[in-house]
DNA sequence: GGAAATCTACTCGGATACCGCGTGTCCGAGTTATGGTGG
DNA sequence: CCACCATAACTCGGACACGCGGTATCCGAGTAGATTTCC
């Protein structure tokens, strides 16, 4: 199990579509999504709840519904996603190891547990630089270097994927609904 | 559940106890390195083979037997005792769902799967960050921050403590190893 | 033909099951110094 | 007095129990557009 879970990069490439014209498109259902990549429906839905909380998506309910990015691509960090959705949980919790010296006995002075730990300074340190060098790069930025690898004909093969998959299912009422 | 777990923070406290004269002792048994901070024995223990492993301390089998640091303790760095325990578990693991496009069925094409995901090239500098930082932090630096703050005579009473609890251990065969 | 009722698709939120992994414990094996014992 | 043996202390390594949290699934509630029905 690694420190940034799953949840993000499910996050993350979901947020990648809805990056706009060029890469994707605006807005889409969360179901549509996660079928486009083929990971479970219910876990994105739940993530795009905390993406909500956030702020970083706005939601609109109802049929036809979908969700959308709350600002434009290039105002959203990686960090801003990875704290959405795995929270801000620290790298590492110091147990205060340093109060418990033996030759301490019961209570231990104060010059051995006032200030922060020096163990883990060095570890709030080391996750300063690590959320630093998420939050510099954006979603935009994600995009740009995704859609450099692809051809030019794929970005409109998603859109019309997305297109064929919403009157799809407005349609078949009765025909492959009685099949399914 | 942090990503550096507790047992790098064990052996990070255990190995500054090493750090030499002025600081603490050379060498001592895992047995009283453990009993000194009070956390438990044999996990540090466990921890000391993985570090014997990596080469970082030395070891000396049979009775009157203990560790030590195998270089100075500037030569060692932080990092060098994560990786020793933790080992070097990647900060995210990628599950390569850009090939998952539901557009490209079920062969996607080589642009889409060659090279490094560009979600993944991110968290890895930001790894490579944090992995810097973590670096440049040696033993020594740490010791000599953490004796900074103790009064001056800290240093003898944990020598102290070492010797009496080796010496006694070798006297008490029959007094209080009955009452124990 | 238009308004109301129904239906469907969607987002929200909680409850829950599963499972891998970190934490902690226990025990046996191999090794070496120490203390006692017999020649 | 010296050689030998038993014992204790120590490191090494594997096996295993436990609990937490990430992953995943299911279901009910609430909302809004589309469809049907009824007057």
């Amino acid at each position: 199990m690694s420190h940034i879970s799953t949840g993000v990069e499910y996050g993350l490439h979901c947020l990648l579509y809805l990056t706009g014209p060029g890469q994707g498109v605006t807005e889409a259902s969360v179901r549509d999504l996660a079928e486009m990549q083929g990971v479970p429906v219910d876990y994105v839905a739940k993530l795009f709840t905390k993406l909500h909380k956030a702020g970083l998506v706005i939601a609109t309910e109802g049929a036809k519904g979908g969700v959308a990015l709350a600002r434009p691509a290039h105002q959203i960090s990686v960090l801003d996603v990875v704290t959405a959705i795995d929270g801000d949980k620290p790298l590492f919790d110091c147990r205060e190891i340093r109060g418990r010296c033996a030759v301490f006995g019961d209570s231990p002075p104060g010059w051995a547990t006032s200030g922060v730990c020096s163990i883990h300074a060095v570890m709030l340190q080391a996750e300063k630089r690590m959320r630093e060098s998420l939050a510099e790069q954006s979603l935009a930025d994600l995009s740009v270097r995704v859609n450099a690898k692809a051809p030019r004909a794929h970005g409109p093969h998603i859109v019309k994927w997305f297109e064929a998959k919403a009157t799809g299912r407005r349609r078949d009422r009765g025909s492959s609904a009685v099949s399914e």
